[in-house]
DNA sequence: ATCATGGAGTTAAACGTTTAACTCCTATCG
DNA sequence: CGATAGGAGTTAAACGTTTAACTCCATGAT
């Protein structure tokens, strides 16, 4: 692949003076550049981006690390990132921790020796290890979705609180009582939330929910499954009538359980997800819901960042995005 | 961030003695590489990548161009050609085309311009106008999932035609006669060889669909909704009572479409769909399906990049992986 | 004693840019 | 007409590695 230096050879001038225009950095003369531009074309120069990165000491790459680019929450959240990484001409590297403190340890490293220009983390866990390793490096960096108390960084999360307080004040209002709640990993603190949103709602109505009605789950269909065939098995005086899943993977597993029952949706049990996914809206009978902006939360995050790789000073601003109830058919 | 020169100085040795201890390229003395790797600790030296990429001329990053990473198809393909690459210490940047050329086109060559190792391609369109830019680049590349007709390179495709005649049959032995079929963009192969198996299993039964049977979408859930609203809106001699559509999304589509209209899967209709994304197992009915190995397919292409990377002489492959018939309620 | 041998370190060039500093020339002004 | 300023090109250093080639020294063979 052609370099400046054949570039420049072939245009009469010297390697400076091809920097110069490509760039745009210095004036030249409209002969000479013209010649210049004869010489790219001709030889199909493409600028390389490593030996810019490392003379000018800037990348412009970022580094994205999701516990799963699978999960469609996830890859909303990516898709967004991607976008506005997109638009000011940042690239992307994609890494995938598995929800493994440990894996995820080793990709901040290898971002880091990859010099990439700044980094979004959607953290394994609520404390890692590493994050002084991350503090220390200087690489500006912004927390995504799960907050990591303590730390003074820029962050974007959704109000989930306010999401499960919705959630449950929606199937108050509908007249249930005996609402259950299946809740994600419990350390993590977008689950925390949203279970105080829930649990905040119900005291107000004057209700404690005993134990038995909250559930714990890890995001995944098969867990709201088990959760909801627990519930199921209550017997008639305590059954819950109402189900709040902690998102829709669990709620659509919920869904599942509560056919395999025999019973139906909404007419014996009710159910309120939480992250609106695509599909929310294909599951039978339409899933009720709590709605993040996603795709907003990614994008957000990605502008934050490259906004504070050229402007470090600034205080580092939290974001809490407004969620919505999606009221369909499943309340 | 520390350099070699700087662990240099601290062990008190030249650089290139680093550098080999780093690497392992050469014998240096116990107690002269002790030194060294406590320099090294001492510092929290990193090594660069940029400058190591720029001087050994392979970065180790890949790129990945897709329509859109947060569809759950390609997310999955994204998923398996990420781990693929973690596991040969490569890094993937992430690239969505939108399925727009231009922007496909612009992709590529940033990527070119990234000087990344090799390249996996889901095209945007069946004959990408840049298909010269990338051969004549002489980076190694893949295709995945969309073939590229008359084109020498490693491919992995799902076999599209045996599926859709898989589904089709199912749908044949189940004893429906008037079959719909939604089809995907037409030009892109999966869609086309779908449509092919459908037709091929139509003409082994004696079948011969008329047009108002075949519809076109785009796969996405919207698109399968309005289509399965087509078929249901035909007089009852002509109306179908059972669709093959050609992905998931656009049969949870018709799902909808026909639990809206107050008919019952597979009672009134019978419904089969294609890729088996995680949540085909979730809506009511669980929905009968054509399994691709969609993570396989990512890793496989990961593993087929980095090995082509490494030996570029190999005559290209064609893979062709299995599809299966997953049966659940549907059909 | 001489000399090839090989081990273990160092020196320096190269990878492909960017950019500060320099040179040379022309135009302008008093 | 001499001084000077500014325009437009060039030179060369730097970014942080890798690696070929070199040096130096101890060892063992002759």
């Amino acid at each position: 692949m052609a370099t400046l230096r054949e570039v420049a050879r072939r245009a009469g001038v010297s390697i400076a003076t091809v920097s110069y225009v490509l760039n745009g950095t210095r004036r030249v003369r409209p002969e000479v550049e013209a010649r210049v531009w004869e010489a790219v074309a001709a030889l199909g120069y493409r600028p390389n981006r490593v030996a810019r990165g490392l003379r000018r000491r800037r990348t412009h790459v970022l580094g994205l690390i999701v516990p799963d680019s699978a999960n469609p929450f996830f890859a909303e959240v990516a898709r967004g990132l991607e976008d506005a990484s997109f638009a000011a001409e940042y690239r992307l590297i994609l890494c995938n921790s598995d929800g493994d403190p440990l894996k995820e340890q080793r990709y901040l490293e290898v971002l880091l020796e990859q010099r990439v220009d700044g980094i979004a983390l959607v953290s394994a866990s609520a404390a890692p290890l590493h994050l002084s390793t991350l503090q220390a490096s200087g690489v500006p960096f912004v927390v995504v979705d799960r907050d990591l108390p303590g730390l003074e960084a820029d962050c974007v999360l959704a109000d989930n609180l306010q999401g499960g307080y919705l959630a449950t004040r929606h199937l108050l209002e509908r007249g249930h009582r005996r609402i259950a709640c299946i809740t994600g990993p419990s350390d993590l603190t977008p689950s925390a939330d949203r279970v105080r949103g829930y649990r905040q709602a119900m005291a107000e109505a004057g209700i404690e929910p005993p134990d038995l009605w909250i559930r714990r789950g890890d995001f995944r269909a098969e867990s709201g499954y088990q959760a909801a065939r627990f519930f199921l098995s209550l017997p008639p005086g305590l059954r819950p009538t109402a189900i709040f899943a902690c998102n829709d993977l669990m709620a659509i597993g919920a869904l599942r359980a509560i056919g395999e029952a025999g019973l139906a949706v909404p007419r014996d049990i009710a159910l309120v997800g939480f992250d609106d996914i695509t599909l929310a809206a294909y599951v039978i009978p339409p899933l009720t819901t709590v709605a993040q902006p996603t795709y907003e939360m990614g994008r957000l995050a990605g502008e934050l960042l490259i906004q504070r790789i050229q402007e470090r000073g600034r205080p580092p601003a939290r974001h809490l995005l407004p969620v919505r109830l999606v009221v369909r058919q499943s309340a």
